[in-house]
DNA sequence: CTGTCCAATACCGTTTCGATCTGGCGGCAC
DNA sequence: GTGCCGCCAGATCGAAACGGTATTGGACAG
């Protein structure tokens, strides 16, 4: 599991939408559906049903975000922890 | 940055020296060096001193250090989220 | 049946990563 | 001060991962 893929997972929730995510993320879309499955392969459970129309978040997707936003804020947190003047 | 950096990072902090560290995620000491480099540099902040005998910690180290962990964890509760049956 | 809008697959070039080997630097024994 | 040992850092190489383009396949609208 990567950060990218953390962050492409929360595109594509949001979109509910490989393409548009891809365009928001500046990819292509098959790199994205690429790493969205493999994501759902570590994890060892899907985490979006697949329409004709996009993609929706299962509930394991809805509590998986949840927790990838967390993960997400908490890298900026550090980031900035580590370059923060020391006061 | 990459969650292997950060696993990295942890390791050589709790370690106080590559080597160990190295041997502990059964990685080669080179490897990690360069991670433990490419990371200072992405964030543009020394996180260690060295040391002839070992690395320790700087204040921005100490400081990432704590959130590092915290990243750890919220990956941790991520994958579980997504594996728990839903109730 | 045809066009459209999706995601998924095939294939390729590039980049990144880790392992091995080697160098350099500071302490320590004597 | 010379030799030795522990430790980090650089160079080089083969393997794995990543992203891009081109293409396929499935569902729906008209």
């Amino acid at each position: 599991m990567s950060f990218a893929q953390i962050r492409y997972f929360v595109a594509v929730a949001e979109e509910g939408n490989v393409g548009r995510a891809a365009e928001r993320l500046r990819v292509a879309q098959p790199p994205l559906s690429r790493q969205i499955r493999a994501l759902e392969d570590e994890l060892g459970t899907a985490l979006f049903s697949r329409t004709p129309r996009g993609m929706t978040l299962l509930p394991s997707g809805e509590r998986f975000l949840h927790h990838a936003r967390a993960i997400l804020a908490a890298v900026d947190g550090a980031v900035r922890a580590a370059r923060a003047e020391p006061r």
